[in-house]
DNA sequence: TAATCTATAATTGTTGACAATTATTGTTGA
DNA sequence: TCAACAATAATTGTCAACAATTATAGATTA
């Protein structure tokens, strides 16, 4: 389980969260535990707490007397986090799709997000676009209210977002607005078979944006990402 | 980073976990850092990161000032909890079933957890089924080679086991092996609509077996529960 | 120049002490 | 007997020091 803010390792966490879905943070890099506390004022204890529970979701790994980096996820390890996000992704499609017949769903909500990627599109802004995408399916988990599904789908997100920095060279067309769009006009249509459609193509597009014969850089240390 | 000894830690979590599905640990039961310690021969940082993993996973509450008590799901986490189980249990089945259909499923490991249920069931272990009955749920997890589907599912498992503690006088009924032998036969004839069927009745006998009438019990310290 | 070795610096791992907070026990008084 | 309060004990939170390990930089040699 990721978030949460009650901790100041909480704050920890989400720095790095933020810093990997913004492109600020690169697979492999490493992250010391002096740096963050420098750079936030944070005790070392603080830190280390944060790292762990970021190590525990698979986002950072950790290798004895050599700290955390950020993971650089194999092919292997990217085909096993789609799998596991077509899985849950569809479950959540049906849950918003019951909403909708129910007229429970929160439609505002999504047009807002769909116009806000739309408008980073046109802007040019690839890297707040690739945020604001994943972001959309994270949204869209939280809109179940169900706290363990949003806590399932939340590290293969991060995790998408750092195989898209590896196995791409531009990461700009990975996750594509129009196709957000389409999702939610079939959602909207209350057509079942559709929307599981729009979402497992969507989901199979991601990964076939990906090139794998791209071999992940050497690993660089980083130098005051945050701020 | 935070131990070298990951080892330990993870030493730590799978005792509680084990407890848990043993049913020597109950819901709401507070676990104090130094009896862990005094048990195992851990040390107190160890068995903080043990606990923090745990907290991770919602399996333990952690409140400040209070220490760690075992999860007391509510009836909406239950809900909750189900909820996401029957999405990614749906999906293990699927990848069950393509196995299957591709020859490649393990049929052995599956026909061997089934027998030892029914051995504790003719043998009237009720509590020694309840966790074979977990075991078998994560062990087909398990079977789909995909990591991220069983990280996501443990949590879920272990939480039902805690609801089951709390909202049934009897925990036999819980989670039945027939149950499992009919969802068994579904996969192996290779029936998909069948296989579906199968598991989400199962889910919802699960949950229907639950009585949220009953409301949990005082919070009690733990004696020496482990070893 | 490139490679190897060595001394130094930097980082991580571990421990223990102490402060802050909560829980427990014992006492008093009606 | 019971409630309220005070003193004590136990537990958790935090930090700093030190040890262990790894990374870096400089020197030496071919």
């Amino acid at each position: 389980m990721i978030s949460t803010q009650n901790n100041d390792s909480d704050q920890v966490v989400e720095h790095v969260i933020s810093a990997i879905l913004s492109n600020r943070l690169n697979p492999g890099v490493k992250l010391s535990e002096v740096s963050l506390q420098d750079e936030f004022g944070f005790s070392r204890n603080v830190v280390r707490e944060g790292f762990l529970k970021l190590v525990d979701a698979g986002v950072l790994i950790h290798k004895k007397n050599q700290g955390v980096h950020v993971a650089v996820p194999t092919e292997e390890q990217t085909r096993q986090i789609f799998q596991a996000r077509r899985i849950i992704e569809n479950g959540i499609m049906q849950i918003l799709l019951d909403q909708c017949i129910d007229n429970k769903l929160d439609i505002e909500t999504i047009e807002k997000l769909i116009e806000e990627e739309e408008q980073l599109h046109r802007g040019g802004k690839s890297t707040e676009l690739t945020q604001a995408s994943c972001y959309f399916h994270l949204r869209l988990a939280e809109l179940c209210n169900n706290q363990f599904l949003v806590d399932s789908l939340k590290p293969l997100i991060l995790l998408s977002t750092l195989a898209a920095s590896v196995y791409t060279n531009e990461s700009s067309g990975f996750c594509s607005y129009e196709e957000h769009q389409n999702l939610f006009d079939s959602i909207k249509s209350q057509d079942r078979q559709n929307t599981i459609d729009a979402i497992n193509i969507h989901l199979d597009r991601c990964i076939e944006s990906l090139n794998f014969e791209i071999k992940p850089k050497a690993k660089t240390n980083y130098s005051h990402i945050f701020n």
